[in-house]
Parts: C-alpha cells; sequence; structure tokens
DNA sequence: AACTTCAGTGTAATCATTACATATATGATA
DNA sequence: TATCATATATGTAATGATTACACTGAAGTT
C-alpha cells in the first residue's frame, strides 16, 4: 500500500491525511507488528525529526475511533497497537518475548454466544515457549 | 475460608501469614472480584488503619509467585487481581463495567495445540454488553 | 541482652499516558 | 495576494500506577 492509497484510505474514514497520519499507518500496515508507541517513535522519528510522541498518541486515537487500529495489552504496563486487517489471537513467547499472530481458525474455537449477553468483541491471549526457543 | 485456614494454606505455600497477609487473601478469596491496587488499599485501609500501598504490591507479588493469585490487565492502565480457584475467562461490559467471571465449558474451545508451540497459559477476554444493561 | 531476619511503612523515583497551551500548516474568503 | 478560520503538530507540564530504596519495628535465636 503505497502513500497515496492509504491517504484515500484515511480519508474514506473521515481522517484528512497529514503527512505524520500517512507514516504511522504506513508503518503499522508495513510491518503487521505489534508495536508499542515508544517503537513507533524511535523508528519513525529518522524518518520525521519533528515528530513528537504526543502527535503519535492523538494519530493512534483517531485511527482507533475509526477502527482501522486496535490496541492491547499484555501483562506489561504499555499498551501495543496493531492495524485491524483479519481477526487473529496472540501468542507471546515467553523467553524471547515475541509476540505471534495466530489465526482463529487454528484454535478451535466459536465463543459466539454467552447466555443473553452481546458479544462484540473476543481477545485471546495465549502464552507460553515458540518453537523456535524450544529447539534450543 | 477462616483466617486460621488462610494462614495454614499461606504456610503451605512457603509464606509467611502474617495479619496483613492474611487479611489480602481473605479479601480476594471472599469476594471473588477483580480488584485493583487501589480498591484493595481503599476496602482493607478501614480493617488495618495501618495499611500501606506498597505492603499491597508486595503481598500480591508474593501470591503470585506462588501462583495462588494471577494478575491481568484490561484495556485500562491498571492491573487487576484475583484469586486462582479454577480456570476461566472474563467477561466486560462495556456500559456498567462490571467484570463477570466466565466459566469456560460455557465457550466451547480448546486452543490446546498450535503448530509446535509449548501453550501455558490462555487468556481470553469477551467485550460487549452484559444482560442486565440489554434489558434496559 | 545482643543479634539476625524479615515484614511493613513512607518517601522518592520512574515511566506511560494525558492535558494543555502554543505554534504551524491548510484552505477558504475577500 | 492578504486575511482569517480551522485543523494539525509540537513541547511542556501534570497525572497516576508501579517500583526502588531506606528505615522502622516485631519476632525469634543464641
Ligand atoms: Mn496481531
Ligand atoms: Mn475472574
Ligand atoms: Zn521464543
Ligand atoms: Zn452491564
Amino acid at each position: 500500500m503505497d502513500s497515496l492509497a492509504i491517504a484515500d484510505h484515511l480519508k474514506n474514514h473521515g481522517i484528512k491525511p497529514s503527512y505524520p497520519r500517512i507514516q504511522i499507518y504506513k508503518y503499522l500496515y508495513d510491518r503487521r507488528s505489534h508495536p508499542t508507541v515508544d517503537q513507533i517513535y524511535n523508528d519513525l522519528i529518522k524518518l520525521i525529526p519533528t515528530l513528537s510522541k504526543t502527535t503519535i498518541y492523538n494519530t493512534l486515537g483517531l485511527f482507533i475511533n475509526a477502527t482501522l487500529v486496535k490496541s492491547f495489552m499484555l501483562d506489561e504496563n504499555e499498551k501495543r497497537y496493531e492495524i485491524i486487517i483479519h481477526d487473529h489471537s496472540h501468542f507471546k513467547c515467553e523467553k524471547c518475548n515475541s509476540i505471534y499472530d495466530i489465526p482463529y481458525d487454528d484454535i478451535d474455537l466459536l465463543p459466539q454466544q454467552y447466555n443473553n449477553f452481546q458479544i462484540d468483541e473476543v481477545q485471546i491471549f495465549l502464552r507460553g515457549i515458540c518453537e523456535d526457543c524450544l529447539e534450543q
């Protein structure tokens, strides 16, 4: 997704596509990682020397309101952010601290119903040791 | 579970059963809620006028190490704590902010396997609107 | 009693996040 | 183009949860 396509995409969601906004979106889109605000800042400051953390917080807030991005917390005390592409859950390795995406198909589950509760969102976190770390 | 039984229980897990420790355990055991440190403090200060938050943090840390208690975070920025009795997941109502326990039996799932990953813990959070709030 | 150990407390430091005020860019209007 | 209005971006300060640290005091041991 190039900058022009991102700009259109943001406009379609009612967000004016300023340069920092486009770059933050692009960052999340290209890496498909789960960065903290600090990580985003440390990476993008190379590209946008005037960038401030406040701008990152504000921009992510906008994206979340437009349901382009979502945030979640593991047990650390920093929020993590990721672009919303399709539903999946997360696995965190206790050894290498990597966070893996896990497609829903791979965990056999259907938690769509609970009594008469309306369920809008399901978050699943797995914790353990990843394949790579187990091999050592 | 009375104070004597709790004292024994703590001893069995290598924790000296001081008065504050017993009361904090009792608090979590009796209420079966998901309090923040602040809530624990504000409630127990009535019973233990000299209690400090540091003591609560230390005590919960001990309990967590002994796997008597676990902590988790929703999207707020305060950790929540609960006693470990049996596995279950959580539902948070977006209207009344209540946190409900949901037995695993009620959500049809078996995420025990993923490739060759070793899965030690599964956390499931549901989000939506609870029965009570829907009725209004 | 003297000594050791450890639980408990209070204060200060840390760090993520938010609030706020100011500066800058954009876009419309005259 | 000059002027004005509005939205965006930035920097600094405030907030609030958690942790670090140093001290106090109780309990037990010799
Ligand atoms: Mn993900
Ligand atoms: Mn629970
Ligand atoms: Zn790993
Ligand atoms: Zn409710």
